[in-house]
RNA sequence: UCCCCGAUAGCUCAAUGGUAGAGCGAGCGGCUGUUAACCGCUAGGUUCCAGGUUCGAGUCCUGGUCGGGGAGCCA
């Protein structure tokens, strides 16, 4: 009795095992000894390795339709019957000595296949989307990121925390991150206008402006003012024109908020969290992990122990300038007490001068949102006032977290709403949670994709989602 | 959005303003328990699009489209 067996399951499987295998084929090498052998590589997508089949064209084994199977091109997809057998050849522990090779789909040109095995450039296989998760970068990719999702799910369930679904659409144009996506069903091309000539959205299918959201975290906080612990991880849309390898208009993001908890408390989680989506990696995807250590990143493995077994370097923003200041280069950008660290900064910060991911807190309160806590005037000796704010920087990347502990002062909050230039009567829900039986708490968000290039050593960040989606870019 | 670079065979790239080339991939044959295989032969082109300069444009000029790197915005 043949056993359907995933490829990953074969390769663990006992020589003399019977069993049946189903993928896709990925190379063929043919050879005339023994009266016709075919080796085929065949995978399923299960483990990085295809395994090798081989079809016998003559003598005991011989298949009656060698000649087909002679002909399969990469791409085909193919059942195989057989036996696995220790290989005689290098190359490969076990293969499987085929008794029957079904060709269930063929490749219709194999001149003008995609994907076909060669080398092809990333730039060149985001053109192919549908077909590049055929390829070994980009089946790893796969492979990564549903490990990671998985894992991510899992840490926050082991310590407590409750999976919220916060809304994709939102009624709120205030979540405050930059450029939304208008959701609308009016007609555009003649949209129904009030007395002063403007679009009346009031006809709108939610009976006002609608639109994507760029963030679940206002959202998030009222789950976490009830539950204590939660998180949302789900997709989030930014309509900037952004032209760069790391950013996307739509992306995952995973946000957790916990109630009762300061910055430092905050940054504990965010680290905490990091090295365990790297532990997962390394020990989940073991196979996966050494093809990028080996084809795409030289030393990422290395890289990726150095930053589990390291603790987080913390610093606040304000001594982080006086060590720019110190540091004796020469930025394009000159480095100024309350303005925005820049990325060459930001860079010098993790890869140079600490080498290790770096913790920046308390950031100038003019450079950050309103909800971010306001510290006490005086805080780390800084010449301004500061929030308590944190971006968690990683080498290569950047910006991978940023986060804060959110403003529980009603008070406060108000001040700084009317400070930004922002109407109160916007935020009612979210000055509810004040008003009501207010706690500290504080949360982050972890950009899924920023994650993946942490992890795999990928430098563009199209090249780590399935289909992604950036300014002129919506294909598949 | 700004700065820089690029677009030629299925893919990666050559080609001084003067007949369009190679490697890989593909097809056929040879050789081999093969595995980045190797050897031979063959096929494969609207040189991104629209204008312009020129006797003549893949090459020079203008505009556009798309792609890449960097910056800004951020995750």
């Amino acid at each position: 009795m043949m056993t359907w067996m995933k490829v990953s399951e074969a390769f663990g499987a006992q020589p003399g095992t019977r069993l049946t295998i189903k993928g896709w084929v990925r190379t063929t090498r043919e050879s005339k000894a023994e009266g016709g052998l075919c080796f085929v590589g065949v995978s399923d997508g299960t483990c990085f390795d295809p395994i090798q089949v081989i079809a016998r064209g003559g003598g005991d084994g011989a298949l009656a339709n060698f000649d087909a199977v002679k002909h399969l091109t990469t791409g085909c997809s193919v059942e195989v019957d057989g036996t696995l057998v220790a290989s005689p050849a290098k190359g490969q522990a076990v293969e499987i000595a085929a008794d029957a090779v079904r060709v269930i789909g063929t490749v219709e040109n194999p001149d003008t296949y995609p994907v076909s095995n060669k080398r092809h450039t990333f730039e060149y296989l985001r053109e192919v989307a549908h077909l590049r998760v055929r390829t070994n970068t980009f089946g790893a990719v796969a492979r990564l990121r549903h490990c990671l999702s998985m894992a991510i799910h899992e840490f926050f369930d082991k310590r407590g925390f409750y999976y919220v679904h916060t809304p994709i659409v939102t009624g709120s144009d205030c979540e405050g991150a930059g450029q939304m996506f208008r959701v609308s069903t009016l007609d555009m091309a003649n949209p129904p206008r009030g007395a002063d000539g403007k679009v009346d959205f009031g006809q709108d299918f939610y009976g006002k402006e609608s639109h994507l959201t760029v963030s679940g975290q206002l959202n998030v906080e009222t789950h976490c003012c009830a539950l204590s612990r939660v998180y949302t991880f789900g997709p989030t849309f930014r309509a900037e024109n952004s032209n760069t390898s790391r950013h996307l208009s739509e992306f995952w993001m995973i946000e957790p908020e916990v109630a009762f908890c300061d910055l430092m408390g905050d940054s504990v989680l965010a680290e905490d969290f990091i090295k365990h989506l790297i532990d997962a990696a390394l020990t989940r995807r073991g196979d996966d992990m050494k093809f990028f250590d080996e084809r795409i990143e030289k030393g990422l493995i290395e890289r990726l122990r150095h930053v589990l077994e390291t603790p987080f370097r913390r610093l606040p923003y304000t001594e982080a300038v006086a060590i720019l200041e110190k540091s004796g280069k020469t930025f394009e950008y000159p480095v100024k007490w309350g303005t925005d660290l820049q990325s060459e900064h930001e860079r010098y910060l993790t890869e140079e001068h600490f080498k290790q991911p770096v913790i920046l807190m308390n950031y100038p309160k003019q450079i950050k949102a309103f909800y971010m806590r306001l510290n006490d005037t005086g805080t780390d000796n800084a010449p301004g006032q500061t929030v308590a704010a944190m971006d968690v920087l990683v080498p290569k990347i950047g910006e991978i977290i940023g986060g804060s502990q959110r403003e529980e002062r009603l008070d406060v909050l108000d001040s700084r709403i009317v400070e930004m230039g922002l109407n109160p009567k916007d935020y009612w829900w979210y000055r509810d949670l004040r008003r009501y039986g207010t706690v500290p708490h504080a949360g982050f968000g972890l950009g899924f994709e920023r994650a993946m290039m942490f992890l795999t050593g990928m430098q563009n960040i199209r090249d780590v989602i399935p289909f992604p989606r950036a300014p002129r870019q919506c294909d598949f």
